[in-house]
DNA sequence: GTCTATAAGCGGATAGAC
DNA sequence: GTCTATCCGCTTATAGAC
């Protein structure tokens, strides 16, 4: 991928618009392993194979282009959060797809997942107007679904802040700690299954958690196109 | 605390040990806001009130001070990860003291938890080996303990691996996320009582699942201790 | 759009006087 | 142990030729 010496630029070539999606991938893939402090543009430049000065052309900051990513990551992070919505009369079903979903981006975009946790353990110093304009609605949201569910009956009314916030950590986990998580698994990556191991354990507990009637046998169903 | 002018040293003036120690503590606070490579020697000295050069005296180089930084880190969160084999004949209550004690941990350290948490996002590049030296045991051998009550019939066969990782990471989301969490609780700061509702619902989900008789009403004790 | 050149400063680290 | 002085490479960013 990089081992032309020739003139490095092969792959892209094509208009400016792929060229900053390039671009975007590289620093991604960088900040998600090293923080915004960690990278140079040099580092992010020789990656995709353009000079720095070119970069530069592009974006016209290290932190611009550091914004621009975030705004990526948070597109990609929401349209991945938004099933409570889709079946407001059916906690359970809704609950199961909700984390699939989640881990399906922990899977699919485990540098997303990191470049968001970086900025927030930072204290989220450059975005915190965009995670409170865009991210913070979108949880309220749900919470108030939950809490309709509540309301109607439908399930146990426990604090809906508190268990969205476990599940985030608890997907989002799969990406994050991903190097640890595959020490305690004692293999070199995850893989598919162990996806679904955390999948069907947290399905189990919240839906034990949260519905009226528990499912009294374990609830390893959903399978089939929630998470694969 | 850093308003003098005249010649900013006042604190520590004491032993080599302490001023090492002041070091350290500033390091942490530092590398957990902004990654390693975010933060720089000088600033790190300039926060403790001595010189770049002086401060290069007591630790070789940069790294070998994230080393240190890092290697107490670790022995502060191992030291409030052992509860589990203190009561090795009671899930119930193992499990209730293990969550208060690593919400205890989040609250009390949560510098602590974001290098680990920064150093693990990054592929735990220079810490893997003291990772899987000190960390990764100390996890198996609660999981061999949930093993071996699920062996007994004190509790249900679940995975023990991905409830450990599942523990981990809902509680350490606590300290590691707590800028977002703030955001969702509409306060400046987490408070005493959001990590009490955390500890509430995150044990109500445990024992629910993982007790053969489960308790039917939310099991709302063992606040005395634990968690203050 | 891409290149060469260069500014201007910060980074970690060392040498040696006191 | 602490200070002054300094090395030198790397950093972000700009200017201007092609």
């Amino acid at each position: 991928m990089k081992k032309a010496a020739e003139s490095t630029r092969v792959k892209h070539s094509a208009t400016r618009e792929q060229l900053e999606q390039d671009i975007l991938a590289a620093a991604k893939r960088l900040f998600a392993k090293r923080g915004f402090g960690g990278v140079s543009l040099d580092h992010v430049a020789r990656e995709v194979g353009v000079s720095k000065q070119n970069l530069l052309y592009y974006f016209p900051s290290k932190e611009e282009l550091y914004r621009r990513v975030l705004h990526g990551v948070l597109d990609v992070w929401l349209s991945y959060m938004d099933a409570l919505s889709h079946r407001a009369d059916d906690p359970e079903q809704a609950l199961r797809e909700y984390i699939a979903g989640k881990l399906r981006f922990s899977r699919e975009h485990p540098d997303d997942s990191r470049v968001y946790a970086n900025e927030v353990i930072s204290g989220a110093p450059i975005f915190s107007a965009e995670i409170a304009a865009r991210v913070i609605p979108a949880l309220q949201a749900d919470v108030a679904i939950f809490n309709r569910w509540a309301r109607l009956g439908l399930c146990r009314p426990v604090d809906g802040r508190h268990l969205m916030i476990l599940l985030w950590a608890s997907t989002q986990a799969y990406a994050d700690w991903a190097s640890q998580i595959s020490l305690v698994l004692e293999k070199p990556a995850l893989e598919v299954q162990d996806f679904e191991a955390a999948e069907s354990l947290l399905v189990d507990m919240v839906l034990r958690t949260v519905l009226i009637a528990a499912p009294a046998a374990a609830p390893a169903q959903s399978r089939r196109r929630s998470s694969r």
